[in-house]
DNA sequence: CGCACACTGTGTGCGCCATACACAGACCAT
DNA sequence: ATGGTCTGTGTATGGCGCACACAGTGTGCG
């Protein structure tokens, strides 16, 4: 219950302020660390998110960093809060599948605009605000189904989980639609060389099919809605069985 | 189709033979390579494989392994093929949901043993034998079925997202039973903290029941079948709008 | 009003990392 | 037998996260 616990960066998220303590006014923000960082990050990926580059964005020195932030990691999770917005307001009127559908959507847009989000080690359950504020949102969709709290809850997850591994699989580096093109042709035409007919039959099946964009394929839109779709009847298989 | 093409790696792990070639016998095998690596990282985690510590385990210096692997990324493939062995051989008496059950189990067992494996940043889709023959016996799964095969790969990358997510969640550095259980009650404590009833009603309405082990929490064999339960009946209704 | 001291940003330095490159020796095709 | 190619090695470079000591700053307390 003592908020003095909280890692220090959640409390500054959280905008707990510590009373007024003695010595200089810090020069800047965690938010100020986010927005430099994520804008390193959205330019060159994770990989161009160091200590030294952030800190040179904001025309501080390296170590000036460490009196916001304890560590790396800390940094990642600034970077994650930033990053997602507000959660995207749902529309009462629709049912729970277009509620939850809105909120995927919103989600995976947010992972297309910051892929990098995907390269981040996951190491520990969210706690900051904008998180939290996202879960809630997702809870709300399943606002009047029969399905209790935990249910939502997996539920919720099952729809997180769910757009975050596609957009795992929408190759990593999204971005250049040529480049993504050109990585796909390069697999399909490996992956028809290895997985032969005879060791591999399922997988070559799946190469027979022309429309089929192979497993690394470009997950557009459609398909997106699609797997959508068949993981929310499962949900709807759930809801019925409860109503029964 | 010129199978000179592929990467280094990739040759080794399918077994392609270079014709004899003069100068050293090479000491030994990306496998070994693969071994040592796997024994850092159960030990240690991913942080604990690193190039220098990789060829020490093995007896040579840091700079030899490069022989055998371009770049560092490279370990981590070899890492993989070798982690999985052989897929589950499922049982055809067994219809396409204990099959496709069976695999997801194998699976999850699979990223039990090795935790890192979800550490590893996922860049390039697989093309290595057991990657490649796991894949198959996913999809083996659905013989029967009247799904066409990419639908049957959706399927399978389904189940596959499912896994790898619903093991994220079960706190990373699983193993020690005491930790995730503390981390878990430190988790739920910050969440009730934090996520008050007024702001986020949804999220403290799953706190409430008592039942509930709390976003990060245990994810415990049942709980992992009654997810997948979920996913599949989605799959089972695209099925039986098939069938229909 | 003044002072003690907590707190700020900074500079230096350490150990580790991935990997580029030059080299001496080992071995097969000819 | 020998040339050329491949092996493992030693050395070196640039980057990283971060520990630590320091000088200056400004607030709360006396």
């Amino acid at each position: 219950m003592d908020e003095s616990e909280l890692p220090r960066v959640l409390q500054q998220m959280w905008g707990i302020e510590g009373r007024s303590r003695p010595g200089p006014k810090p020069a800047f923000h965690i938010s100020d660390i986010a927005r430099a960082a994520i804008k390193l990050a959205d330019a060159g990926g994770l990989a161009a998110v160091s200590m030294s580059k952030v800190a040179a964005e904001l025309g501080f020195t390296t170590m000036s960093l460490y009196r916001y932030v304890d560590a790396k990691d800390d940094l990642y999770v600034v970077m994650l809060e930033h990053a997602f917005g507000d959660p995207p307001a749902l529309d009462p009127e629709l049912g729970w599948r277009g509620r939850i559908t809105a909120w995927a959507e919103a989600f995976r847009d947010g992972l297309r605009r910051h892929p990098w989000i995907l390269q981040i080690p996951v190491q520990e359950p969210p706690l900051s605000p904008n998180q939290l504020a996202w879960m809630e949102s997702g809870l709300g969709a399943f606002e009047g189904t029969p399905l209790t709290p935990p249910d939502r809850l997996s539920a919720m997850l099952l729809v997180n989980i769910y757009v975050r591994g596609t957009a795992q699989l929408t190759a990593n580096m999204l971005t250049e639609p040529d480049a993504i093109r050109a990585a796909d042709q390069l697999y399909t035409e490996r992956l028809t060389m290895l997985a032969t007919p005879d060791r591999f039959p399922g997988i070559a099946a799946t190469l027979e099919q022309p429309l089929d964009e192979g497993y690394a394929g470009d997950f557009d839109a459609g398909e997106f809605t699609f797997g959508l779709d068949t993981v929310l009847d499962g949900i709807q298989a759930r809801i019925t069985r409860l109503t029964n």
